[in-house]
RNA sequence: GCCGGGUUAGCUCAGUUGGCAGAGCACUUCUCUUGUAAAGAAGAUGUCGUCGGUUCAAUUCCGACACCCGGCUCCA
């Protein structure tokens, strides 16, 4: 029997017998590898381990434990996910689906629009079990495109594939490949897939939602069924767990919960009033980015909330994004609308008097409130609302001033967020869209390369993100890695080369000439809304001492002792900590539990020993209870920690 | 905006195949006087999201609208 060598990634070889396959070699290499197999790479092409291999070739066997290996597991459950829809609703046609993060989808559209119930899922996961259980094995075929469009005459949506991928992908020779399993089901398919439907099994289905027909809101909207689907039941557990985390820490939730502030729906969609305790947190908030913009060379001010139509006009706005604008309101002399931003007013404020070249940069900083029409079923919690606050700034400075402006930023942004417990930043760079911009190569060159010298000199890695810039200029996004791992976008710095035209922005250089400066929009929070938001879910609503909207609950033990609590907690309001009295109506258990649901960080026990001792019993949130401390011990740890925090 | 689901006490939720609307927590009062995550008793609490329709009768059935939830689309 004439025998084949490949090679392994580990550059070691192996012979094998001519004609094995992907899967032969898995099984020669050990049993264990064989059994945790689904696909393999050959020459850098990931195959089905059923490929016959070829004398000389590079194979690296995947497992499931790899990135390569799960997609392909999801992919292959999405089959299996169609194959059962199709078996309850013989009727239905299917779509495309693909795996995604942490799972995978599959889009279908059921005869006479009937909706797929949640409750179905659980009929469709258990037909989805049987096929796994019956181990069907995935055969693949290859076809022409006209016999591809017969195979699939039934199913519109696979034949606009098929003919879109004959238009586009143009391969060699127009095959089509599919794949084939059970009795009879045959989806179109690039590949590869496992095996057999045995190697799945650790998968859920998650829900069902409407999706348009290619994500074009124009075209037909199909139901979509999502499911996630991993390599073992361990991590099938945990990634549900780990949504049950995330769960309980929803920012909707937990603002109920802690009475931080409401959506009342009165106000309207999108609309949030701020509870005391939320206002006391949001105050903090901003007290805190006002020093740091202070400390940090920006000018304060203040515009009003709508503006006569002229002004967007000006801008631009009205022409760009009229959709997402309020409304006007009509007005004696002309239309008004409320400001979906606050970059024109600021210049106007820049041009409200001439400038030299040694007034720049120029950093007008202001907490300003806009108003944006976000359709109705876009709107979600604080994340995404129609009124909301900025901690916006527009420096304007000289093109030479760029870069230091913006390495200087970079490190304000890092500096400011680290405050707030993030510490992993990502950075991408958006570069030009050809197709929807303003402003000479020249001008988005030096921008775009100011940009990237910014992140580069200050050692941060980022990448690039081509044709993602606004129309008016290239920009740098900032996301933060939250405290279960999750990726927020905050911050922004993006460079303006519209408005400083539109407002005929100048000032005067060294030379004495009239010059164009270059003008920063730049948000660190974002929105104040959507970052308190994110801030709920990162601390899981237990906010650090120096945000906590109530630090400290002192809880005398009987009646007896409120008198000396109550002189505890005037030495604590003298060091201006915000403090909370609990009377002694109930047993004390019960009120610790009743603001350990609070969160709060600190929970002071006085009883018989303490009046004694002059002393206090400290309950720290997530520590463990310590007697008898002196109160100005605890006032200066307190004092401590908030310093440490800041 | 589109598809699907939802809205009952301050909160979390049960319920009515169309016939006087319920629980737990919270709240009020009283009793208990407490040493680290739920003491006991009594009481009060509703436009059953809004507006219209069907009906002898609607919280329940139908329609429109508002708001919320899961997605899609959009996001200067």
């Amino acid at each position: 029997m004439p025998e084949i060598t490949v090679i392994l990634p580990d550059g070691s070889k192996r012979t094998l017998q001519e004609g094995s396959t992907a899967a032969d070699l898995a099984m020669d290499i050990g049993s264990n590898l064989a059994k945790a197999a689904i696909i393999a790479e050959i020459n850098g092409t990931e195959v089905d381990l059923l490929t016959p291999l070829e004398n000389g070739s590079s194979v690296n066997i995947i497992t499931g434990d790899s990135e390569q290996g799960l997609e392909t597991l999801r992919h292959s459950t999405a089959h299996v996910l169609a194959q059962a829809v199709l078996d309850i609703y013989p009727e239905a046609t299917f779509a495309i689906g693909p795996p995604i993060e942490n799972g995978f989808y599959y889009d279908f559209a059921i005869p006479n629009d009937e909706a797929i119930k949640e409750e179905t899922l659980e009929k469709i996961e258990k037909k989805m079990k049987e096929i796994v259980e019956a181990d069907q094995t995935f055969i693949r075929g290859e076809t022409t495109v006209s016999e591809a469009l017969t195979m699939f005459s039934q199913h519109p949506y696979k034949c606009e594939i098929i003919e879109t991928a004959e238009a586009t992908e143009v391969d060699d020779d127009e095959i089509i490949s599919f794949y084939r399993n059970g009795d009879g089901f045959v989806d179109l398919c690039r590949g590869p897939h496992v095996p057999s439907t045995g190697k799945l099994g650790h998968f859920k289905l998650m829900s069902v939602a409407g999706a348009y027909w290619r994500g074009d809101e124009k075209k037909p909207m199909l139901q979509r069924i999502y499911g996630t689907a991993w390599a073992t039941k361990k991590q099938l557990k945990e990634h549900l767990e780990r949504l049950e985390e995330a769960a309980k820490r929803d920012h909707r939730k937990l603002a109920n919960e802690l009475d931080l502030l409401s959506f009342p729906s009165e106000l309207g969609g999108g609309l949030a009033v701020w509870h005391p305790k939320g206002s006391q947190v949001r105050k903090l908030m901003e007290d805190y980015s006002r020093q740091r913009h202070e400390d940090g060379g920006y000018e304060f001010v203040y515009t009003p909330h709508i503006a006569n139509a002229d002004l967007f006009k000006t801008s631009g706005h009205l022409d760009f994004y009229s959709e997402g604008m309020y409304p006007p309101m009509e007005m004696d002399n002309g239309e008004y609308y409320p400001k979906p931003m606050n970059c024109p007013m600021h210049c106007l404020i820049y041009r409200s008097g001439t400038k030299s070249y040694r007034d720049l940069p120029v950093r007008l900083f202001e907490l300003g409130t806009v108003y944006r029409y976000e359709r109705a079923g876009t709107l979600h919690g604080l994340m995404r609302i129609r009124g909301f606050t900025q901690d916006d700034a527009h420096i304007f400075t000289t093109e030479e001033g760029l870069a230091e402006e913006i390495g200087n930023l970079l490190e304000f942004v890092m500096s400011v967020l680290q405050a707030f417990g993030f510490k992993d930043f990502t950075f991408n760079l958006s570069t030009r869209n050809p197709e929807k911009s303003v402003g000479s190569n020249e001008i988005w060159d030096h921008a775009t390369r100011a940009l990237q010298e910014a992140l580069e000199s200050h050692g941060l890695p980022f990448s690039t993100k081509i044709g993602d810039a606004a129309f008016y200029g290239p920009k740098i996004d900032i996301d933060v890695a939250d405290a279960i791992g999750r990726s927020w976008q905050l911050s922004t710095i993006q460079l303006d080369f519209n408005l400083p035209e539109r407002f005929n922005l100048r000032y005067i250089n060294s030379a004495g000439e009239r010059k164009r400066p270059v003008m920063i929009h730049r948000a660190l929070m974002g929105s104040i809304e959507r970052f308190f938001g994110v801030l709920i879910e990162h601390y899981a609503g237990a906010f650090p001492s120096w945000l906590a909207p109530v630090q400290v609950s002192v809880l005398p033990v009987a009646e007896e002792h409120e008198e000396y609590a109550k002189e505890i907690i005037t030495e604590l309001e003298k060091e201006n900590f915000r403090v909370q009295f609990v009377r002694a109506d109930n047993p004390l258990g019960k009120r610790i539990r009743d603001v350990k649901t609070q969160k709060i960080p600190y929970v002071l026990v006085v009883g018989n020993e303490d009046v004694e001792a002059q002393t206090i019993g400290v309950n720290p949130r997530g520590g463990e209870v310590e007697r008898g401390i002196p109160i100005t011990d605890f006032i200066a740890r307190l004092t401590k920690e908030i310093n440490d925090q800041l």
